[in-house]
DNA sequence: TGCATAATAGGACGCTCGTTCTATTTTTTT
DNA sequence: AAAAAAATAGAACGAGCGTCCTATTATGCA
């Protein structure tokens, strides 16, 4: 059991990570402001103190959240999408697994984005932390619209800003009706949202063939809307 | 004990307006879970009980502010535009004063957006109330694209719920990267966003000439984007 | 002008919050 | 197994919350 570099494996490292796992499904369900250590405390089975002390304060908890959920989004949407070829493929892949993950119901609400409504007028830590995980999510975004438009994917002239910029609206679209108004049929407005938008933006006169898009859904919808 | 319950009376009526007021605007920087009573009398100038007894409770007060910023929102968005002439003019004379009104920075964010957030998973009479009024809102705007559609300036298979859906987007997108990220050019990317989503779905093939649309805005866009 | 009553102030309540201190148990190291 | 260190519990704190109760002041009607 003597390994050549003997690295902190404690007990106490398994509990923070427990409790940050617990803490971050309540501050998905109630918000990162409505995460409070009493009821976490309890969720846990453990005494405030005892969960306190794993953290300097409530807003290092917080910060703990928002790494966690960070990591998660990370692997869940960023990652396996870069495995699709760069250009459209992916773009596509990204807003997918996006949508997929917003749109699971079960507890987790989207914390950039419930973060983003929390935190807008409230300066400190969390909204520096909050902002450049969301900053960094757009930058992901623009990069891979603009490999599309590099492939040939997307017209040449297309402002990525804007793309990414409608791509937000739509999952924030997602995210309100369905979440909040609870209505059916969200899922499939923001794929078809997107849909109309890519269509938009692909050269109709056959520019540079540098790269077959024929897998993109996207090519095959006529004018549904 | 013998009460008369005899019609409002006056000096009561005037704070009560007051506080609203006051309320309205701190529920805009604070949310209304944030709104707080101490704070509120403070910003008043008068004591806690003597704010309190306006209303019978914190969510009595939280309810007369949704039910203010309902009573603004009309005044500076629907009932306006209700002056323009139905169809393509008035659903985007709706879309510009909605976005004039979100976009204006000064304390009041948005309670139909922030309070979406706020409470899509706490039920309770708020919710309620504010759910009431956001489906207003869509329900009219609904309204107004179908009789787009019909006085032919839409096309006549468009899905409005569709519309509605991405046009709320692109108004939740502007109010996330105006006032969180606090990103300039987002008004305009919200007015690019909607004049390409009105553009795509217009007839190319001159459809019935029922009533002139000259004055669409939308009409002028090539393909900027 | 008086007088009923509405409007407001002041204080106290029970509660929950984050945080701190100290004691005790559990884990890890020697 | 003993000693050292880490993890946790338990109680207490001060502050802020919504709310209630009781006086006191201001208002509007006779």
């Amino acid at each position: 059991m003597n390994e050549t570099l003997q690295k902190p494996l404690r007990k106490g490292e398994q509990t923070r990570a427990a409790i940050l796992e617990a803490a971050l499904l309540l501050a998905s369900r109630e918000g990162l402001e409505g995460l409070t250590i009493g009821v976490l405390a309890e969720r846990m089975g453990m005494s405030k103190s005892g969960v306190f002390a794993h953290f300097g304060s409530r807003e290092d908890l917080q910060i703990g959240v928002l790494r966690l959920y960070h990591q998660q989004f990370e692997q869940e949407v960023f990652y396996p999408s870069l495995r699709e070829p760069r250009g459209l493929p992916r773009l596509e892949s990204l807003f997918a697994r996006w949508v997929a993950r917003v749109s699971m119901e079960i507890a987790s609400g989207c914390i950039y984005i419930s973060g983003a409504a929390e935190y807008d007028d409230r300066p400190g830590a969390i909204r520096e932390q909050l902002l450049e995980m969301v900053r960094l999510w757009q930058v992901a975004l623009n990069k891979a619209a603009k490999q599309a438009m590099q492939e040939g994917h997307l017209s040449t002239d297309t402002d990525t800003d804007q793309l990414v910029f409608e791509m937000y609206g739509l999952v924030l679209a997602l995210h309100h009706d369905a979440r909040f108004i609870k209505r059916p049929g969200s899922v499939e407005r923001a794929k078809k949202g997107f849909e109309r938008l890519i269509f938009g933006l692909q050269d109709e006169t056959s520019t540079s063939s540098s790269n077959q898009v024929e897998k993109s859904s996207s090519k095959k919808i006529s004018k549904t809307l």
